[in-house]
DNA sequence: CCTGTTCGTTGTAATATGCAATTAAGTATA
DNA sequence: TATACTTAATTGCATATTACAACGAACAGG
């Protein structure tokens, strides 16, 4: 059978499925969450599953660009720092096409995405990681990728390589080693910690500027410096 | 315009064409090199470009058999440690294609690729990867994917994270330590080098194996352990 | 047996990390 | 006003890791 493209030319091979799949993860009280959608449609309906749409070579002009429409399409929000993770693909990948790709971008956010829904926006929720990867029960593979972006943001936690979007712009130094151990799902020494980061000199005091929050000593407020 | 898949489905969207790349990088004596192909067609015919191929939905089972399959064609060679670098892809990235994405794989190998034209094997060659970044004249986006293959096989390097395949069964920890100093483009203590390789436990001395090579103390010959 | 060369180890200072203890700075309560 | 309580921040020190220089070991060749 003859293949067209969408400008007439005619292609040797079929080219696969192509999807955008997002892994965002936030920190709340329960520990590391991830954002999950649930499924109204075949396949693996009533699962839950990752946000993610179609690569859409007419609207978006790079993957970078397809992940931030898939965001704001079904997030209503702009993401910052995102990151890719992989691309996977392979034959019966996903029964809707014979060969079906996704390209993974991860983001580590505040917990404050809109999970109510809105135009394409369907059911959404924050779960804890430990628990979805345990009970292993995601739609297609996005276990794995999950677990494949989970571990990077660890690496990027270990190396002390903080993005601005993890916490509100002026924070304090508990606070940012709350995070990484949340991150981590292990403790972290508070000297060590903040001996690291004063080296790296990635934050630096608000001078002036402390945080009361109960009866005790406030703590220094901090700010990212780039 | 319609548009149809092999399968005789119609697909909501057209999708990108999509290839895969290999950056593949090896240690001779000018330090560390990458296989490059000559162009003979166009675009960017008589420049070259990283040796890659068509996604073959119809032969390839998935992205790494993809990466696998092109190796086998290009370099009559099966690839030992093949490693996703990432996906890029965006409009106007390959004019034979209104959208063209492309996989990137990498994998470190022993300068023994054939280099002599095979079926359907193009003109390869190595040359220096710092010339090559430097002059940056390949084909495509094709110097940022090396660079990006570079980093990654660096950050291994320096984690220690070695793999059969870079050398012989048997080598000597100073072949290694060459090796891994080409790689990084810098020197190595050769201390510490041995410490850290000792606690890994990655290497073991095969024990009365040494490798006399010149009017010396014979070396230690190791082998990797996994 | 001396020389040249690379292999492999030893010694030590500098740096980084891990853990316990202590001081600091506020509110709440008596 | 004094004391208790809580979290913030620092100090001290033992242990690991790294970096650098130097030295002894094991060959071949003259």
């Amino acid at each position: 059978m003859e293949l067209t493209t969408i400008d007439g030319t005619s292609p040797k091979h079929a080219m696969p499925f192509v999807r955008v799949e997002l892994v965002l993860l936030s920190v709340a009280a329960g520990g590391l969450q991830v954002l999950l959608s649930h499924r109204k449609e075949t396949p693996f309906k009533g699962k839950w599953g990752l946000p993610g749409g179609v690569l859409r070579i007419d609207l978006d002009a790079s993957l970078e660009d397809a992940a931030q429409r898939v965001a704001n399409e079904r997030l209503n929000k702009t993401l910052p720092n995102l990151n890719q993770v992989a691309a996977v693909g392979g034959a019966k990948r996903d029964p809707r096409a014979p060969w079906a790709m996704s390209v993974v971008y991860r983001s580590l956010v505040q917990p404050d995405i809109e999970t109510s829904p809105g135009k394409r926006v369907r059911a959404l929720t924050w779960r804890n990681v430990a628990d979805v990867i345990r009970a292993d029960g995601l739609a297609f593979d996005h276990v794995s990728l999950v677990v494949k972006a989970v571990e990077a943001t660890r690496q990027e936690v270990r190396e002390q390589r903080f993005q601005a979007g993890w916490l509100p712009s002026e924070f304090t130094l508990t606070e940012l080693q709350a995070l990484s151990e949340a991150v981590l799902a292990s403790p972290l020494d508070k000297v060590t910690f903040r001996r690291r980061l004063e080296v790296s000199g990635i934050a630096k005091p608000l001078e002036g500027k402390t945080k009361m929050v109960g009866a005790h000593r406030p703590a220094q407020l901090y700010g990212f410096t780039r």
